[in-house]
Parts: C-alpha cells; structure tokens; sequence
RNA sequence: GGCCAGGUAGCUCAGUCGGUAGAGCAGCGGACUGAAAAUCCGCGUGUCGACGGUUCGAUUCCGCCCCUGGCCA
C-alpha cells in the first residue's frame, strides 16, 4: 500500500506547449504549478526565456520563476531545495504539485538526490580557471588523475566545467568527487506521476524558428539591452550564455550581425531540444504525449485520473 | 553574343598528377550530481551539374550542353 501523496511531473523540450496544458490542467484539477525551468528563475529576462506572462501567471500562478537577479546563479541543489519545501507547502494545503519545465537536471536531482556536496566556491573556480589559462586544462585532467583516477577516467579531458568540479570539490573536502558521490540518494516522498509532452521534431523546429521571430517583434533586443548595459554582467554568467540571451548578447557587442543571430538563436533552441529530448529518454516510467493529438487534455486528465485512484 | 571564374554533403568550401572523396557548420545519437537553456563525447548523410569521348577504370583529361557570378560587347 502506498500513501505517499501525489505528484505531477509534466516534462518536455522547449516549444511543446508544456505551458498551455499546464494552464488547463489547473483549471479542472486541484494543482499547483512549481516551476522546473533554469531559465525561468531569472528576474527580467521574459521574453527570450517564454515566460508564462502576467494573465497567464494570474490564471495560472508558476512558483519557482523570477526568484533571483541575473547576476546570481542558481542550481540542481538550490532548485530541491526549493522544489520540497514549495511541493510540502502545496501537499499541507491538500492540494497536488504540478511541476513543469524542461531541466532535465533539475528533475533528476529532485526525484534521486544528490550528494552531499560542497556547494560551488567562485574564489576557488576562478584560481583553477586561471591555473587553466596557464597550463591548459589537459594540466589539470592529470592532476584529477592523480588524486580521483575514476572521476579522471569519466570526464573528458576537453569538459572544463566538470573537471573545475572535480578539482572543486577535492580541494574543499580532500576527498574525490567519485568518492562523495558514491553513497547518499534521497528518497521523494511522494508518488510521482511522469508526463512527456513531446511533438515529432520537424514540428518543434517550425515552432522554434516562429517562436524566435516573435519574441524578436515583442522586443527581445530591447531587453537583452537592458542587460548589456550593465556593468556588473559578463556572457559568462550562467543567465546570459542562456539560448538567445547569449546570441543577442553577441550581436549587441558587435560581434556578429543580425541575420548570424536570428539564424544561430534559433540553432542554439533546436539543440536544446534534442538535449531535452535526451533526458526524456532516458525517464523510463514516463506518459508520452504528443501536443498536437486533439485530444490531449482528455487523455492527460484520464492519466492523472487513474493515477490517483490507485 | 565573347572572354574569365565557378558548379563536389542540407550550407560554405577543400581535394583527387585518372583507382568513385573530406573539413567546418547544420543534422542525428549519447553523456550528465551545486553553471544544466550549461559543458562535453560520438556519427559523414554524396548521381562530385547533364550527356558524350578517350581509358582496364573518369568526379578528375577532352568535347558539347546547361546553370551561377564577373568582365567585355
């Protein structure tokens, strides 16, 4: 027997239409929506993330989005953090969570756990950073080989953002990362039913490429401008290499022209959704969903429904 | 109309002194533990413009035609 409460998992790449169907959803079922995006939880940037916008918001209250400034980072372990406490808070209330978004990461992390990790040291990060301008990051790869060989043997030699990771987190703890990652994964309390919204590709493509023409007429330029012009963001920081916020960015420094953005914005959204694609394959228990099947929002509302009777 | 330069992968191009071809980008598959819309790994998908000729063998050489760009009329 299973008492755990319930819990909605609606996953899917970009442009699948995860939001619409969300909307529906809290309209005829006792939901709350939590959600599951990195890109989302930056204030300000709204247009090039698609941001459910305020009538949407209104209807349909997101938790989880507009929660820090660009300048910050976020994370996988700030993201379960939040998600539980935000998830037992709609579960009190007797209601049921509806989380939603694409972060592959962010849901993987929620639902297994993570280790008990130390969090991120930018002082440290910009040392090894610095050590690989010198060296070369092949320097460091050997040094991972020395103090973690099985971590060495799983991160490629060209990952600089793993093996920095992996040095990270020997040198905050003096134990290797394949050590601290081997025990320790939590278990969710709660029953969770996995959706994938997904479309056949050629369709997400379409999409994709009018969705970009689009957020270029409702003024995207203008608020990656917004950004640009202050003094204390880099296209290093994680909010602005987000897909078209990192090419408009490009283009607003003079460094590639119009056309060379529209076209690389939107190359830069397909990849996404084959990554995101990835991820979802890899959810075995997962519903799949086409959204562009008629009927949908009934057969979603059956899936739920005959979960929640069991 | 004449001359010149081109026509090779979805795109931009390299190459084959004659033995049916390879890069980048795109695309596709995969990995993923505090940056994840990130960061990486793997995979070449082709009437070599058409038709003839020479040759054991032509994408390559020759002829002719078509197409594109430029210059000259």
């Amino acid at each position: 027997m299973n008492d755990l409460p319930q819990a909605i998992f609606l996953m899917g790449p970009t442009a699948a239409g995860k939001t619409a169907l969300a909307l529906e959803l809290v309209e005829r079922l006792p939901c709350e929506i939590i959600s599951v995006d990195s890109a989302l939880v930056y204030r300000g940037m709204d247009i090039g993330t698609a941001k459910p916008d305020a009538e949407v918001l209104a209807r349909a209250p997101h938790r989880l989005i507009d929660i820090i400034d660009p300048v910050e980072s976020y994370s996988a372990a700030r993201f379960c953090a939040d998600a539980l406490q935000e998830m037992a808070e709609i579960t009190a209330a007797g209601r049921i969570p509806l989380l939603v978004g694409g972060t592959g990461l962010y849901y993987r992390a929620l639902r297994h756990g993570l280790s008990d990790l130390p969090s991120a040291d930018p002082v440290l990060r910009a040392r090894l950073e610095a050590e690989a301008a010198v060296d070369g990051w092949e320097a460091l790869h050997r040094r991972l080989q020395l103090v973690d060989p099985q971590a060495a043997a799983r991160i490629h030699p060209n990952d600089p953002q793993r093996l920095q990771r992996a040095l990270e987190v020997y040198e905050l703890t003096g134990q290797p990362l394949s050590e601290l990652q081997r025990g320790a994964s939590n278990f969710l309390p709660y029953r969770v039913l996995s959706l994938a919204l997904t479309a056949e590709r050629s369709y997400l493509h379409q999409r994709i490429h009018e969705r970009f023409h689009i957020m270029l007429e409702q003024g995207l330029i203008d608020e990656v401008k917004g950004l640009f012009q202050r003094s204390d963001l880099m296209p290093d920081k994680p909010s602005i290499r987000c897909v078209g916020y990192r090419q408009v960015w490009s283009y607003l420094a003079g460094e590639i022209d119009h056309d060379s953005m529209v076209a690389q914005a939107i190359i830069a959204t397909r990849q996404l959704a084959k990554r995101q694609f990835t991820w979802l394959r890899s959810e075995a228990e997962a519903h799949w969903l086409d959204s562009r099947e008629p009927q949908l929002l009934d057969l979603t509302l059956k899936l739920v429904s005959t979960d929640l009777s069991k």
